[in-house]
DNA sequence: GAACCGAATGAGCAACCCTCATTATTTCTG
DNA sequence: CAGAAATAATGAGGGTTGCTCATTCGGTTC
């Protein structure tokens, strides 16, 4: 009897499956609007009925879509950010992944702001929570250790690094130039860095006035 | 007759005005997707039917009211930035002025997001070149002057500026605290300063340079 | 094998965008 | 100014599409 029920509800699971695997696929090649109910229907091999049986309406198919992305990516970043060490390192290495991935699956990166521009819902993105969270662990862990500035403010360098990031692969892919990759990299690393270890060349500067102060008074002394 | 057909102009104008107008306050209040044609055909006081003689379509009718938002941005922009002198100060000034329209109209933008993303157009937003050329302008004068370094990467900082923009309007309108408008602002310009004003190696050259020039006056005086 | 029950089906409905034959209005002409 | 010609406006109807629901199917139990 485990065995049976196990059985039926591992067909409910292909089932929902191989829906969601059509549906991403469809959305995936005609966006969301062109894809049609009936489309993705016959791709998963089901009545068109059947699909309201797994999800509400089209919207709640495409936020499966949706949200089935969005892990994979979490899973990703977490991975490649468990491979070094430093938190500077970690947020390297975060970026350089966040932009490859976004870069090469921009069509589906597109489908989630459809989700929550589209219809008005302004529910936001408990998708990318998750993968959010992998940034603010990094900076978190940089500031206990004592590798970023303390009063860092986290939450609009979270919105620093992601918009720049998308900003700039939209800038990419419209242009053709996807060779600006590193640039774009370096320039977001630098600004963050400006962010989060603020106020060095005022102290150089700040050095070198003390400095010149000191000779100035031992010229003053001298002169006497 | 110069009269009569230009009134005749005149009047399709007006017409195109009312339709473009009931438009904008439809999609405004409901989104792309639930503004009806009919309804906007009603609040416009037009039959249906002629909407398509003023517009291809619905996709086409939003374009013309997002186009018309972009329009107004990009003369108010202009007019904040002609008030102030310096590069440095015209970018702060487009931050504020940028972000503090997106958001008091942040559905608008959202809608222009709509626009580009939804269909799989992937023709740029032509709305915003001419907003955006205004923050070419500021940074080319600026290299000009020699305020800022020639080697800046303009394109990577438009998206620096602009992305983290939206992504720091979403966060605010999420949260719901929109006093961290003053935060966000500063962290915005401090960012970009890091890359626009880069040249750690120059100062500490100089630095060098002053300290040698200290000593050597020391120098100098001992051997006197 | 009969009764029961959840799962699946697909014809049909309602909503909506858009077209086009028809009607109204303006402009032109003799 | 009358009537013809041209232009503008109309709104009923066509064609899609998302979604519902009465019906059928497949398997489980006694």
């Amino acid at each position: 009897m485990t065995v049976r029920t196990k059985t039926k509800r591992e067909k409910l699971a292909e089932r929902e499956e191989a829906i969601v695997s059509a549906a991403r696929k469809m959305f995936h090649e005609r966006g969301m609007q062109a894809a049609k109910m009936a489309d993705i229907a016959a791709a998963a091999g089901v009545a068109e009925g059947t699909l309201y049986l797994y999800f509400k309406n089209k919207e709640a198919l495409f936020a499966a879509v949706v949200t089935r992305h969005w892990e994979d990516l979490t899973e990703g970043a977490s991975r490649v950010v468990a491979e070094v060490d430093t938190p500077r390192d970690q947020l390297a290495a975060l970026a350089q992944f966040t932009l490859r991935r976004i870069l090469d699956d921009w069509k589906l990166f597109e489908l989630s702001f459809v989700l929550h521009y589209g219809s008005g819902d302004t529910s936001d993105a408990t998708d990318k929570r998750a993968y959010v969270r992998i940034f603010d662990g990094i900076i978190e862990r940089g500031i206990d250790r004592g590798d970023f500035s303390p009063e860092a403010p986290v939450r609009l360098l979270r919105d620093l690094f992601f918009g720049t990031m998308e900003y700039a692969v939209r800038s990419m892919l419209r242009s053709g130039k996807q060779d600006d990759e590193p640039a774009a990299l370096a320039m977001l690393l630098k600004a963050t860095d400006g962010v989060l270890m603020p106020t060095a060349e005022p102290q150089k500067a700040d050095l070198a006035d003390r400095l010149e102060a000191a000779v100035a008074r031992l010229e003053a002394m001298s002169n006497r």
